[in-house]
DNA sequence: CTGTTAGCGCATTCAT
DNA sequence: ATGAATGCGCTAACAG
């Protein structure tokens, strides 16, 4: 089926008069090549268009130019820009890129996890799912010498480098604005409680109402189903519980999304009855929505720190160490107060 | 660094006494192999964990299990929602997806078909850069045999199969709704002339205006520019210089959000002096938005189904052919016409 | 049904 | 500075 089969190394090296081995130091820029054929050979390089297999190139060397991209979901603008930044970097390198989604599942995790262990990839990128309680999947692999770096979504279990934003300050940001509006009751809403996102932001949550003179009050905290509509279900259900409720801080972009079903759904006027304010990324959401506030993630700059770490191991050839990791500030958007674009 | 080596083919077959064609043959159920030592083999092979080396495979039967996806961007909830649906097909089908980002560039895209063309993909799926005017790239790769499946934003001139939307019918129907709802002069933002998506759009725009007893107005069309703010601008630009504009059909998500943009800043109230529809697969957009209509893609359908197509074609090694384009059809999404979830 | 042999394309010894 | 030989781990052609 293949019409012109690509050239390859002893092709190129015969049109030269050349040994393969000569003409793959040529390409490499071996010391040991007299400049004058380095130059001969890559012109020829260049002139047949000789691109070697890197298939090949990865059997021998056990390098394959590739990285790991482990996300939960994708249809969720933070992993979507994400991506975009981790793509920019490793293309400036030369890298390419896998992608693996989990649907927030530990099994499918699992699954990925031993299919990066097969060596397709030189590094991981991963924000786990928020179903994963055990680690050791990764781990086995970051024992094999795997450079592993994690983003957003991070365990401590693994040790590893990691770039996430100051959760703790901006839940703390968050509920403060709510308080600040006047708001008392306030219901947070949250993904999971094994990843240290969630429980960093509870306790940003909590902090701001002590600071406040509240006292938490643990009925008001939610954690998330599997599905859209079960978490629609059991916002409504928290708000006709405690009717006081005037505010509500989503930890996710969904569950703020959620929460605006389950407040039209129940009549509740948004802004006036019930403030929310969430975690999102889609730059149209404080555009669009009146009464939504924002807390934005700086996704893209975070793909492409996590992917820079990564890259940064992988070309000087050095582990990833846990020092390096970063933590990015999040903006807090209200509405109305961008500006043009 | 690497710790515990993976085991490889030949350790297990020393393990069992066998020459390691024959556990090769057993691994892969091979028909010429005796049930007792198939099963011999596939026991020990799972207590070992033993996992055959993909490079190595790849190398000798040239089959990656892996497919390329080409994407003009991400942080557009259309194509973010099509990759959802390719990385779902792929891992069922136990492919591997490789993914690349063009920024809507044609030289990022000769540059990434180059290293398509390389042997990591056993085939691909593209939806075009906007800048994309020779689909030479790809074509040399199609030459070759490499199957390849376009998408969303397809050209007649690479002969593929394609899955595309009713752009037609769906351009018809969002510029019937402006007129229905009293536009008279309405401005058609596109992305660029040379994708037939754009093509197809404008003429259905054009055909609603005419059955409607207008005359369309070339000076409503407008091509869009690289940059956001560059788009605003002229969005700007057009709504001052036409005053009479009471309504806008932005062709795709990133315009109808420019148009927005564009209004707010001119003072103009969105659904009472310019109604807005546009493209969009923002499943927010329409329940945040007050007065902006959206047609939405079936972006996840769009993605799986070229997966599909593609993984067909791979799996019975047949080759892709044009007449197997499907066409799904788009839906129209009024504000307040929704359901609940 | 199973074993022997060969080689995918490249990078790396080891020679010279 | 260059060439010859070896093998990465696997699959396939060719025996038996």
């Amino acid at each position: 089926m293949l019409t012109s089969a690509p050239i390859n190394l002893k092709q190129l090296a015969g049109q030269l008069g050349l040994s393969s081995s000569t003409v793959s130091r040529a390409l490499r820029d071996s010391y040991e090549i007299s400049p004058a054929t380095r130059e001969r050979v890559q012109q020829l390089a260049r002139q047949v268009n000789y691109q070697p297999n890197p298939i090949a190139s990865n059997l021998r060397s056990h390098v394959s130019k590739t990285i790991g991209v482990v996300l939960p979901q994708v249809d969720n603008h933070f992993f979507a820009s994400a991506i975009d930044g981790i793509e920019e970097v490793a293309q400036a390198h030369g890298y390419h890129v896998l992608i693996y989604l989990t649907h927030d599942q530990a099994a499918q995790e699992k699954t990925v996890a031993s299919f990066l262990g097969q060596g397709r990839v030189d590094g991981i990128l991963v924000a786990l799912a928020s179903a994963t309680r055990s680690v050791g999947h990764f781990d086995k692999l970051r024992q094999r010498g795997l450079p592993i770096v994690q983003f957003d979504r991070v365990n401590r279990l693994l040790d590893t480098a990691t770039v996430t934003t100051d959760d703790y300050g901006s839940a703390y940001q968050a509920t403060e604005h709510l308080l600040r509006a006047g708001c008392r009751t306030i219901a947070h809403l949250r993904l999971t409680e094994n990843l240290s996102i969630s429980r960093r932001r509870l306790q940003g949550y909590h902090a701001a109402l002590r600071d406040y003179g509240l006292t938490p009050d643990p009925e008001l905290v939610l954690s998330a189903s599997d599905t859209d509509e079960a978490n629609i279900a059991s916002i409504a259900q928290l708000l006709q519980q405690r009717p006081d409720t005037d505010g509500i801080f989503a930890t996710v972009e969904r569950l703020a999304l959620s929460s605006y079903h389950a407040c039209r759904r129940l009549g509740l006027s948004i802004p006036q009855t019930v403030k929310i304010i969430g975690f999102s990324n889609m730059e149209a959401a404080s555009l669009l929505a009146p009464g939504l506030t924002t807390i934005t993630q700086p996704a893209y700059a975070i793909g492409q720190e996590a992917a820079r770490i990564l890259l940064h191991a992988l070309t000087k050839r050095r582990p990833v160490l846990a020092s390096q990791s970063l933590e990015l500030k999040s903006e807090l958007v209200v509405r109305g107060s961008t500006g043009g674009a």
